[in-house]
DNA sequence: AAAACGGTCAACCGCGTTCCG
DNA sequence: TCGGAACGCGGTTGACCGTTT
């Protein structure tokens, strides 16, 4: 024989709560605890079922629920967890102290789904949809970038500090522009541009031997190197929006967070936070085509490598994770949690992957490359923060993304706000820390 | 001034999972 | 081991309120 039932559901009362219920039931919690839903409603003296007891104490009367507008830094937290953890409301609020899950998912249906779509992004898939409803087919070229830097800035929070804001690609190299394919889409989108003449004529490339034994080549870009991102941008831009156009060439006066290098500044750069690494300032244009080609394959992972590759920037797809230097995080949609494992060589990556991912949308192949030697390591950062600037520039100037009308009236937090490379900036020191067994970054040693 | 409309959010509903007798 | 109730979660509803027409 199973439990009694919980209640009869004859003679309750349903409907919103008064006071002197609210007390009734916060008097009992706290004196007696809620070990028992079933029973709480009537050692309570409350004619409710415990079902209602539990959903009104857990979303409204406990001591430590956060009342009020949720912070920026809260919006795009949920965002970003939402990307990888879907309508996972409970699991979502786990990282959001003080939040309840409902909560979060009336804040996300009512405000964060609605900004995502008039982005042009998918909320469900968080990708660019095919075509945005509001922005123009052209700035949806800044949305997709968008939704690619919202997860991958929230990637790069924990590893990245303020002032490192470049891209970084260390890479087996001898001086020479890096070879070796470790992340292919990136290498060839890089073997393309590296054999343009403009692009040679605008970067100049560094090595350093590292304290693990690898050695790492930084290639920097010039100012020639920024026009061609320059010119990219503008031919994939209204032409009539000649403010947008004119904050963009902005980007080439000496106060732009761009910092491109001139020839004779190209080792001016370092990072105090990172010194292992060689600053990459890379070329805008490869950073562009790389985005365009993960927003166009993000589904489409095939071998180890591809997903390495496609987890830089997509870790919301489906079961696939993240990999970091030391730890692989999976997002596994069976067992409904975020997975991790201690990563000490590639092929324990892919069995730890293989390990929770038992369906067979499980994406990893092999891992026969692995070479088993510690002294050699490849590192991908793709926070586009140098798309940042850029998009957080161009959406600065344009009417058309931050007035009211273009934007769906309150559904942006403050377009003030929106509108500033701060509000960017925050996200990436604010994000994260809450859910620790993120890791940022596809980086892979072996 | 009043009706219509839209946004917000607390609460309910239904379903899958967990637990217990 | 099994049946059934409790539990927890996500989807949906509807009352309320502010804004617009």
């Amino acid at each position: 024989m199973g439990r009694a039932p919980c209640c009869d559901k004859q003679g309750l009362k349903k409907g919103p709560w008064t006071p002197d219920e609210d007390q009734k039931l916060v008097a009992y919690i706290q004196r007696h605890g809620h070990g028992s839903w079933r029973a709480l409603p009537k050692h309570a003296g409350l004619l409710r079922c415990g079902k209602s007891c539990r959903l009104r104490w857990t979303n409204y009367l406990r001591p430590d629920i956060k009342r009020g507008r949720f912070s920026l830094d809260e919006e795009q937290l949920i965002i970003h967890l939402h990307a990888i953890l879907g309508n996972r409301w409970s699991a979502i609020a786990a990282h959001l102290p003080g939040r309840t899950d409902n909560e979060i998912k009336n804040y996300w249906n009512t405000h964060l789904k609605k900004r995502l779509l008039h982005m042009g992004i998918d909320p469900v898939t968080h990708k660019a949809t095919q075509s945005p409803p509001l922005l123009s087919s052209k700035l949806s070229h800044l949305a997709q970038w968008d939704s690619a830097r919202m997860e991958a800035e929230a990637r790069l929070a924990r590893r990245a500090s303020p002032d490192t804001f470049l891209r970084t690609w260390k890479a087996q190299g001898t001086g020479d522009l890096p070879s070796a394919p470790l992340v292919p889409s990136f290498m060839q989108n890089w073997e393309h541009l590296s054999s343009s003449p403009d692009l040679s004529r605008s970067t100049s490339t560094t090595t350093s031997s590292s304290p693990s034994g690898g050695s790492s080549s930084t290639l920097e870009f010039d100012s020639a190197g920024a026009a061609l991102l320059l010119n990219h941008l503008q031919s994939s831009m209204s032409s009539s929006n000649t403010s947008q156009l004119n904050q963009m060439e902005s980007l080439m006066s000496p106060t732009s967070t761009l910092h491109p290098f001139d020839g004779q500044d190209c080792s001016s750069y370092s990072s105090p936070a990172d010194t292992m690494m060689q600053q990459h300032h890379h070329h805008g244009e490869a950073v562009l085509q790389n985005c365009d080609r993960l927003m166009q394959n993000s589904n489409s992972c095939t071998s180890f490598q591809d997903l390495i590759s496609e987890s830089c920037v997509f870790p919301s797809n489906n079961n696939v994770g993240f990999v970091d230097h030391d730890s692989v995080v999976v997002n596994n949609p069976q067992s409904r949690s975020l997975w991790q494992q201690p990563l000490v060589q590639l092929d324990s990556a892919a069995a730890a992957i293989s390990s929770v991912s038992d369906g067979p949308s499980c994406s990893v192949l092999s891992c026969s490359e692995d070479e088993s030697s510690s002294s050699y390591g490849s590192v991908l950062q793709l926070p586009p923060v140098m798309l940042l600037d850029l998009v957080d520039s161009a959406m600065g100037s344009s009417n058309k993304l931050t007035s009211e009308a273009d934007v769906g009236g309150n559904c942006w937090p403050d377009v003030s706000q929106m509108a500033s490379k701060d509000y960017w900036s925050n996200m990436l020191k604010l994000v994260g820390p809450p859910c620790q067994e993120m890791l940022p970054l596809a980086v892979m040693e072996r």
